[in-house]
DNA sequence: GTCTATATTGCGATAGAC
DNA sequence: GTCTATCGCAATATAGAC
């Protein structure tokens, strides 16, 4: 065995098991088992079960590194809003565990909500601020649009058809088939709205 | 004392701590320290730990049964779509631990998910796709939406926003004082979308 | 590096006094 | 109904053998 062997399984066991369950719902007596590694390895790697914990949601955090590169400097507002909700899509089939931290720690925030997801998400939410600024100044998107609440309805589509699945897997087919479907359907309503203009009743 | 005084702040005390630190975040005895009231007490009122959280669970999604009291039948289904989000972000008003439970419940199910959450969420979705569905005979919604993704966009919206309230706060104020602009806001996407159409430009 | 064994603390539940 | 005391067990962490 490498020395990384061991590491590497308890760091992949605990983000499949704290994802399902949760820091607190998972013990490490359980987490050594599933890995088939002792227990006491996890306070040699990591320093302990929230350390481990803390090492997982940086290593969970750490593709909103590459968001900017991400999104074409020199595209219109509207195709960086595509390419961020293609993106946010992708991400979430690249890493299906990401999801459950993020709305963990929005919900029952740990310690390192401030430190690691806070910031994370503040930078990510002021990039998109910025394109919606942009795409109004152009004169592309309506000069009355709140910018943050129009960010948070673009964030919200992106992520809550993945947090919702299982509430909601009885009504569509959440397979990656449907996802280039999906971003269109969503564009879509972002773009045009619900309202038949042709016979737009009120 | 009253019989059901000790009951009532133990329920009281248990849905403010278990919505902020989830069911495996908060230990009996810490939650009767907090009610001032025995940790035996728990077992007799409600049979245990486990059977205290389902209690709160389905005193939490209760207020879904009059869902359809509020959304009055012979509106238009545009209206009832503006019904159905000041519901929604009142509720989250009224009841500020409800969200928690809901997205602690998508995130990290417990074994009450199936029976409490599951069968209540997936109502009030069968509602609005039968809103959306009405939207698109009528006419009123252009005849290509997917009813369901559709859908999924409006609860999204309504939920998003407080569920990001942590990660948020700083780039707009979250309170009650300016959410009928958010339902506004909310509304004037979702039926008009952001694109300006004088100045179409894509 | 990895394990076993154990120290220590805290958990949920309940018996039994009042 | 309510409490105190306690049972049995599981939790995290670590000392020490290899």
């Amino acid at each position: 065995m490498l020395k990384k062997d061991y590491r590497n399984r308890l760091l992949s066991t605990a983000t499949l098991l704290f994802a399902e369950r949760g820091l607190n719902g998972v013990s490490i007596r359980e987490l050594s088992k599933a890995a088939g590694v002792s227990i006491s390895m996890i306070s040699y790697y990591f320093g302990g079960k929230e350390a481990l914990y803390s090492a997982i949601l940086k290593e969970q955090f750490s593709c909103f590194d590459y968001m900017e590169q991400i999104i074409n400097k020199d595209s219109a507002p509207l195709a960086k809003i595509r390419d961020y909700i293609r993106w946010t899509i992708k991400r979430h089939r690249d890493n299906p565990y990401l999801l459950r931290y993020y709305t963990s720690e929005l919900t029952n925030p740990t310690k390192y909500f401030s430190t690691i997801v806070q910031p994370t998400i503040g930078n990510a939410i002021q990039m998109l601020v910025e394109i919606v600024e942009e795409g109004i100044s152009l004169g592309e998107f309506r000069e009355e649009l709140n910018p943050v609440d129009t960010v948070l309805v673009m964030a919200a589509m992106a992520n809550y058809y993945f947090l919702s699945t299982h509430a909601t897997e009885k009504f569509i087919n959440h397979s990656p088939d449907r996802d280039e479907e999906l971003l269109t359907n969503y564009m879509d309503i972002f773009t045009k709205g619900i309202v038949n203009q042709q016979e737009k009743s009120n």
